[in-house]
DNA sequence: CTTTGTCAACCTATCAATAGGTAGGCTATA
DNA sequence: TATAGCCTACCTATTGATAGGTTGACAAAG
């Protein structure tokens, strides 16, 4: 793997864990194996990478969006497939990278707050698409606009994805996911 | 006010704010107006400032829980002052002191878990109980158990305070919470 | 009363560890 | 020979925490 991409990689996973504000140049270098001077090489300044790391984070959420959206199934499998990404984020320990940025929001360089928005932004555009899919295909009943059920939804998995994590409650985010989907699901 | 109060008040704010790993000892120092030795007086370690103020914070809900609880309302509008509760702390900037805490779940203490554990069963247990005195009054319709709606309810307001202050719509997050109830109240 | 001892509450001064970041040099490859 | 990539060495600021001293309130003992 190319170094910087292995920084990358590395850093994503400690903001994940530990919040953006809560891990070092220092712990970066010692799990890639280079000295912490040649961290800068890379990225000049902690916001710099931070600038990257929702980039690139973003893109990977992209590639899954684009790789659920191609499946030969209809937008209730799709939906299920979308609650499984958080699903495998939990059964790492790992909070969504978006949310834990947000939840650091008030302490990060301006610079990485519209990336920070776009990554929002793009979870709710593609759920908003897959619900109007599942309505239209008489799978899903709406009590409102597709983009309100996608907001609700974003929120809801984020807010128990947090939760969870820090519970050890994995059952009661499992519930949670079930309700959700239950409660758009059309009965019968 | 008490010098101990005054610490936890300034503290819980910078929490909020921050998050509990992203402020000191001397910013609190410096608001309250006393030396940073002078606060290891009142709290010896930032791990046990940390389990007090998650002690306070959870009487600062019961009271208000309470408080709610007593009005001579019906459920539905109970549902609504608990949800204008989160709407406050959106507008003061600040998270959920537990929403925060949860975020930083893997870097905290470990004396600290059990506090915010038992902050998130107070929010549920309390709304699941307001969902029942709903259902049983007919304004509430449930597709699953009081506490499973509870915490959904839980999560989708956590969530959504996270998402809504870290990209600035507060639009967005109203209508979360209008969805949120409207989809759980009776129609008609 | 006055003295004595105790304690909470605060102070100054200092500590080792860690933070992000910089300066400048070495080496291999293009 | 220029540059990318990495290095050693270092910097300043800040972190939570400690040692040890000062002050004033208050209660018991003389």
């Amino acid at each position: 793997m190319d170094t910087k991409e292995h920084i990358l990689a590395v850093a994503q996973k400690l903001v994940q864990q530990r919040g953006f504000n809560d891990f070092s140049y220092a712990d970066i270098a010692e799990e890639v194996g280079i000295r912490k001077a040649s961290l800068h090489h890379h990225f000049a300044t902690k916001a710099e990478l931070g600038v990257a790391l929702l980039e690139t984070y973003s893109a990977q959420l992209n590639n899954e969006l684009l790789r659920i959206s191609a499946l030969p199934v209809k937008a209730d499998a799709k939906l299920n497939a979308y609650c499984s990404l958080f699903q495998s984020s939990l059964q790492a320990k790992c909070m969504c990278l978006g949310g834990m940025m947000a939840s650091d929001s008030l302490t990060l360089d301006k610079a990485m707050l519209p990336g920070l928005k776009h990554f929002f932004d793009l979870n709710t555009e593609w759920l908003a698409e897959v619900l109007a899919e599942g309505k239209s295909q008489k799978l899903f009943v709406l009590t409102s606009t597709a983009a309100d059920h996608a907001r609700v939804l974003l929120a809801a998995l984020e807010g128990a994805l947090l939760i969870a994590r820090a519970t050890g409650d994995h059952e009661t985010f499992d519930r949670i996911v079930w309700l959700l989907i239950k409660s758009i699901t059309r009965k019968g």
